[in-house]
RNA sequence: CGCGGGGUGGAGCAGUUCGGCAGCUCGUCGGGCUCAUAACCCGAAGGUCGCAGGUUCAAAUCCUGCCCCCGCAACCA
């Protein structure tokens, strides 16, 4: 192995500042954190790098709806994250945020040098502008009519000063990088997912914005802030002090393993590494694609309310349970999906039963029949000989699927071992040798036996459940050894080292979880939560949204009339579609509305209800939609499905087309 | 023909890159053991691997077509 390959630069994305911190983000950072420790203990250098993006946009408005300034409010927020790490036990090197000057000087020189080698240029950008929104809206997001996808409001072609970074210079050599590095992109999906989208032709990133001011000042143009896509990749170098000499960087670059969620690839993929190849540094040795996690079966959504609080997980089962399970679980890479129940089944039968129950037992029978004296290991036995190299290839299979990111993998390994253990127990019947006194050095060769599998075990389930190892470590007396005998796996040897007197005693590591009580325990807890979200304002819903005062004039341009709906039919190829003939007294007219999922076509038919008739015409799905209807929205207080909706409809027999004043 | 993920014993999943006896966990049933957290160990039942066709000595795996589910996108004047 070459030096490059013991050298671990692991990070996890920054996360959005203004999140509330959710099982994506713990699930992305635990592993970061195995990784590292893993790493570390095996005797490699490692360092792991999560922190904050904390410009934009967003920020800006959050902060001013708040009457903070940006950093104040970035300031407040952030300690969400870093508390979550303490909680989780992430032993993070570094903690960056990208509105620190050490990151935001870097940002500004990658930019100034990619500008001076003419990587970045000044062009026009033209794109259709929500002026109200303040925000570029994509062509491929855009609505019907070039109309902004958030506020409906139709969007006006703008072109504006930016700044763009080359990046079709760099096609062919990012192509040329992952073919002769086949290992750069896992999973193996995702690297065929990348390398088409590349063949399919890279255009010029616009990475400069003029319409807001929450951002690092470009250098030498000060309209201009850079863009935050370019802003948040640089911080992974700028923790590492790029790019002054004799700093981190050269030591660690690029020896980076970007694990990072599956929607974010493309950044981490094609973007950064043009700009990695345009800095003249090499592109990342590994980005690994993680899955998603659903809840219960369904999409982790705020409105659905079922987003899984981290806090609260490792609060009722604590930080190693559920570090466990999420990396236990589901293969590194699929989709998974999340249940509490499924925690509490594997805290039931992995945790307490194979590994908490083969502790106390073995550490009961040493207390019992040897008073808690470690014994030597006497004449082994074909059992024994078997149960030793099962170990020692646990401790290689674990090795090569950590190489792998195969997290669950190597946790079954360890799990093989701990099920072998209990069945050596079965085999070895010690509690029959303890009745027999010829058979003294016997047990004492078998208990010793299982005393090594344990600390074989707690060493190499330390990276994964760090309490765990510890407790372990501890009951089996370890802890009055060399304190870097706990980390300490490249230096460990099966029946070698530092062996304390005697074991503690035995004590239960994961007590079970009485099922029926769990269930009460939870339906409780639910409860809970929705009387709270009842009570408290629905947090999507913005009831904030006042427009600007307007004079009776501007009212009187709107013409409100009452009309009858004639006939409701759907509109084929889309899901939220009616299309509704209406009659308004003097005329009939198509409009096109987008209430299916409240109405049934049947209930709509016959209903007396209140149209904007001088709407301008528009087209949805090819029909012509001639008005529109008025409904008052509002989130759903149970927390299931996001909205509710009720059309208006006049309280008394009118004739159709009275005017609404 | 918008993009992507998926359909494998009762439940949840692995295996599909590169074809070679269909595997794991939970659950069920039967047995063993009594050191241990009613835990542990052994055995059994249970699957046309979504459907149809093709390639092959051999297909869950490769090819073609179709069906269904889930995200995203679109759609909500």
């Amino acid at each position: 192995m070459s030096e490059k390959e013991k050298t671990f630069y692991i990070t996890t994305p920054i996360y959005y500042v203004n999140d509330v911190p959710h099982i994506g983000h713990a699930y992305t950072t635990i592993a970061a954190d195995v990784l590292t420790r893993w790493h570390a203990a095996g005797g490699d250098d490692a360092r792991m790098l999560t922190g904050t993006d904390e410009h934009g946009q967003k920020i800006q408005q959050a902060a001013q709806a708040r009457g903070m300034t940006p950093i104040e409010l970035c300031d407040e927020v952030v300690v969400n994250f870093q508390r979550l790490w303490k909680v989780l036990d992430i032993k993070n090197d570094d903690f960056i945020r990208t509105t620190e000057p050490r990151h935001e000087r870097v940002v500004q020189e990658i930019f100034r040098k990619l500008m001076a080698q003419g990587d970045i240029y000044k062009g026009e950008y033209e794109g259709w502008y929500c002026v109200p929104c303040e925000t570029y809206v994509p062509e491929a997001q855009m609505g019907e009519g070039n109309t902004c996808p958030d506020c409906k409001r139709p969007l006006t072609k703008m072109t504006e000063e930016s700044y763009f970074f080359k990046i079709s210079r760099y096609q062919q050599p990012l192509l040329d990088f992952y073919e002769s590095h086949p290992d750069a992109i896992l999973p193996r999906s995702r690297y065929n997912e990348i390398v088409s989208f590349i063949k399919s032709g890279l255009k010029d990133q616009s990475v400069s914005r003029t319409t807001l001011s929450w951002g690092v000042p470009l250098p030498g143009d000060e309209k201009h802030v850079i863009y935050v896509w370019f802003d948040a990749l640089i911080n992974y170098l700028s923790a590492l002090e790029y790019p002054q000499a004799g700093a981190m960087w050269e030591h660690y670059w690029p020896a980076v393993r970007h694990l990072v969620g599956k929607d974010i690839i493309r950044f981490h993929c094609v973007i950064w590494p043009a700009m990695l190849l345009a800095l003249g540094l090499n592109p990342p040795v590994r980005v690994f694609a993680h899955g998603w996690w659903t809840v219960e079966g369904e999409k982790m959504s705020k409105s659905k309310g079922n987003v899984v609080d981290p806090f609260e997980m490792a609060d009722l089962y604590g930080a190693d349970a559920f570090r466990y399970f999420l990396l236990r679980e589901v293969p590194f890479g699929n989709d998974g999906d999340y249940s509490e129940a499924a925690l509490v089944g594997r805290i039931n039968s992995d945790l307490a039963n194979d590994l908490g129950n083969l502790l106390n037992r073995t550490l009961q029978m040493i207390e019992k029949n040897l008073g808690g004296k470690l014994p030597r290991e006497g004449h082994p036995e074909p059992v024994d000989t078997a149960i030793k190299e099962l170990a020692a290839r646990t401790f290689e299979e674990a090795e090569a699927a950590m190489e792998r990111f195969a997290f669950d993998e190597a946790l079954k390994a360890l799990w093989t071992l701990i099920g072998a253990a209990n069945k050596y127990i079965d085999e070895t019947m010690p509690w029959k040798l303890a009745k027999d006194p010829d058979a003294f050095l016997r047990l004492g060769t078998v208990l010793r036996t299982l005393w090594e599998v344990l600390r074989l075990e707690a060493v190499l389930l330390a990276p994964f459940m760090p309490q765990t190892a510890r407790r372990i470590w501890a009951q089996l007396g370890l802890d009055v050894c060399a304190p870097e005998a706990l980390v300490d796996r490249a230096g460990w040897k099966w029946m070698g080292g530092e062996v304390p007197d005697a074991t503690r005693k035995a004590d239960v590591l994961f007590p079970r979880i009485d099922l029926e009580v769990w269930k009460k325990e939870k339906k409780e807890r639910d409860e809970k939560k929705m009387d709270a979200s009842a009570l408290i304002t629905k947090p999507d819903y913005d009831y904030s949204d006042h427009e600007a005062e307007v004079v009776y004039d501007d009212f009187k341009k709107l013409e409100f009339r009452v009309a009858r709906v004639l006939s409701c039919e759907v509109v084929p190829k889309a899901d939220k579609l009616y299309k509704i003939e209406v009659d308004l007294g003097y005329e009939r007219r198509t409009i096109v509305s987008g209430i299916r999922e409240y109405y049934t076509a049947e209930s709509m038919i016959g209903k007396k209800i209140v149209v904007i008739c001088n709407l301008a015409p528009r087209k949805l799905r090819g029909i012509e939609s001639h008005g529109m209807l008025l409904a008052a929205e509002a989130p759903v207080a149970e927390g299931t499905p996001g909205f509710s909706l009720a059309l208006l409809t006049v309280d008394q027999d009118i004739p159709l087309g009275s005017r609404i004043h």
